[in-house]
DNA sequence: ATAAAAAAGTGTTATAAAGTGCGTTAAAAG
DNA sequence: CTTTTAACGCACTTTATAACACTTTTTTAT
């Protein structure tokens, strides 16, 4: 699942996945997608049920009296929408408003959907452009120092 | 169990898990709720019944002579308030005032609720917003040096 | 100690807002 | 030209919350 898409989302907040993916949501037997901040760009992730019930487990495991611990379970599992999701159907999926204000898409109708393996990433469409000519985004969080018990995760 | 949600509480003190919730509540057979302080931040932790008795169990059996673990005891088991709950009925729960107080909520009527998994926080909207944009507390807790006993637990 | 009053807690209902489902139109692809 | 996909609009359903009524507990005054 690769790949950039251009796409809307409706009145009520709802995009749908572009139909190219559909056979590999069906093969995979998702029923479930999860929409959640990411941690150092104001932008989402999108992972499927699966590769979510294997990243918050252990994350929600992990330490929270360490402060860099705790910003990110705050982050990443703290902001997370699950969502029921019908591969055989409109593969729709709401965002909630206080994630597209993260995402800096509260106007805006169209938004960026990249396919990036085994999670998507969603984008306002101006910041998207920025960071792939090269430019830098007020809100973005480079220099985090991980703890030795998250090193080994990849979100 | 997942998410932020930003919900009101009634002139009673008494507010009710989002609907989004409910199945999970139901398959796991919850019938009891906790309110306790967050020993770091001027905010409150919700358990279920079962996850509770876990961690309730596992922190009365540790030394209690070593201040850290004392402290952590009082904090936690010293405030906990226990709350029958009816996963099929309306989800509500009563904060009492000295909770309220802790956290900061005693005058606003609106409070946040993040799910973090297993458990939920409650925090007051302004604190929430100031610890996500990187802002500290004043009366946060962050140099704690944890005993061994308690390295494993994540409460 | 008892009764009255106040406060605290519990439960019900009504209504506006948010979320969901589905048919139709428009656009794109084969 | 036909088929598929994306976008839009509308109607229906569910949810959140405020307002209200009732019960229980606590406080106060006699």
């Amino acid at each position: 699942m690769f790949g950039f898409n251009n796409i809307s989302i409706d009145k009520k907040s709802r995009f749908s996945f572009p139909a190219k993916y559909r056979d590999a949501f069906i093969n995979s037997n998702e029923n479930q997608i999860v929409i959640t901040k990411d941690p150092q760009y104001p932008s989402l992730k999108v992972y499927l049920g699966s590769e979510w019930d294997q990243i918050s487990t252990k994350l929600s495991s992990l330490q929270g009296l360490d402060p860099i611990v705790r910003n990110l379970q705050w982050t990443i599992l703290g902001n997370a929408s699950v969502c029921d999701f019908e591969p055989t159907g409109r593969m729709q999926v709401l965002i909630s408003a206080d994630l597209k204000k993260y995402a800096q898409i509260e106007e805006a109708n169209r938004i960026c959907l990249i396919g990036m393996g085994n999670k998507f990433e969603i984008w306002n469409q101006e910041n998207w452009e920025q960071r792939q000519t090269g430019g830098s985004l007020a809100t973005e969080i480079l220099d985090i120092v991980l703890p030795e018990s998250i090193k080994d995760m990849s979100f």
